[in-house]
DNA sequence: CTGCCTGCAAATAATTTGCAAAGTA
DNA sequence: TACTTTGCAAATTATTTGCAGGCAG
């Protein structure tokens, strides 16, 4: 037997592997889109009826916990899902696409050099902070233009 | 009679200036806030008693469309709202306290200055982002000493 | 006076929770 | 076996909508 990547990474993180908490990851994992729960859902529920809709939500969630999906904030008050592609590799950002909800990974994020400028200008002490990135991507742009 | 710039500011953007409309603006204007639309409700109800919580809805989504308010989005799925006091000084982001959602702004955004390496790694067409900084306020900052 | 504003009541829609049954390690 | 996970049904909660009456210009 090869290498379970994912369950170890699941067991790892203390949750038990079970099929359904495999079948969202893989989802995802494999789509590159962020998906809203209940379009997860949909899309499973084809595989296996008995899958439950509050169980996807706790799924997500989890999976999120670990780092391993990344929530996608649109601004329509729907939250979204997608594989974490940068999973482990740090402090990243995300792209989406308004057309389709693919997500691209923003790798380096230089706002930590404005951190300390800002704290001084401002009195906040900062603790955080998430970018949210839109635009078109390079599958929509060809289409645009057809 | 003085100028009153509200009154016009709602004027020119096609909105009558009604006693509600300025009242949500007026309250946000002084508190420097970021405050959930029932927490506005709850607030300026002591003094009209017949304020509707749908009316301060729409208000808000008006206000912000004129850019006289900004939509704060600390993640709980809450929308807030705080008078954005870049009102009119071009694009800029806001640092919110999670202590007491007070709201300062982050006049200069580094950002667009890595939109064209962006789009040349990703391929994406970058067409917006938003930047969600949180930390501690001033006030809360000495709070917390004592 | 005329059309925009607003209150009220009711409808939506996403997400959450309680609990008993089922599955994993 | 012991503890986690999940389905189902029902509850929550923020937000929206329809419509009749009210108010600004």
């Amino acid at each position: 037997m090869e290498h379970d990547e994912l369950g170890e990474l699941l067991r790892e993180a203390g949750l038990k592997a079970t099929p359904k908490r495999r079948m969202v990851a893989e989802y995802l994992l494999d789509s590159g889109y962020a998906r809203a729960v209940e379009d997860i859902w949909c899309h499973l529920r084809k595989r296996l009826a008995t899958l439950g809709l509050p169980t996807v939500y706790r799924i997500a969630e989890e999976l999120t916990e670990i780092g391993l999906l990344a929530r996608i904030d649109v601004g329509d008050r729907v939250v979204r899902y997608a594989a974490c592609q940068a999973h482990g590799t740090g402090h990243h950002h995300h792209i989406v696409c308004t057309g389709c909800g693919s997500v691209g990974v923003i790798p380096k994020c230089g706002f930590h050099r404005q951190v300390d400028a800002l704290e001084r200008t401002t009195g906040f002490r900062i603790s955080g902070h998430r970018l949210h990135v839109e635009g078109t991507c390079p599958e929509c742009q060809r289409r645009e233009k057809s």
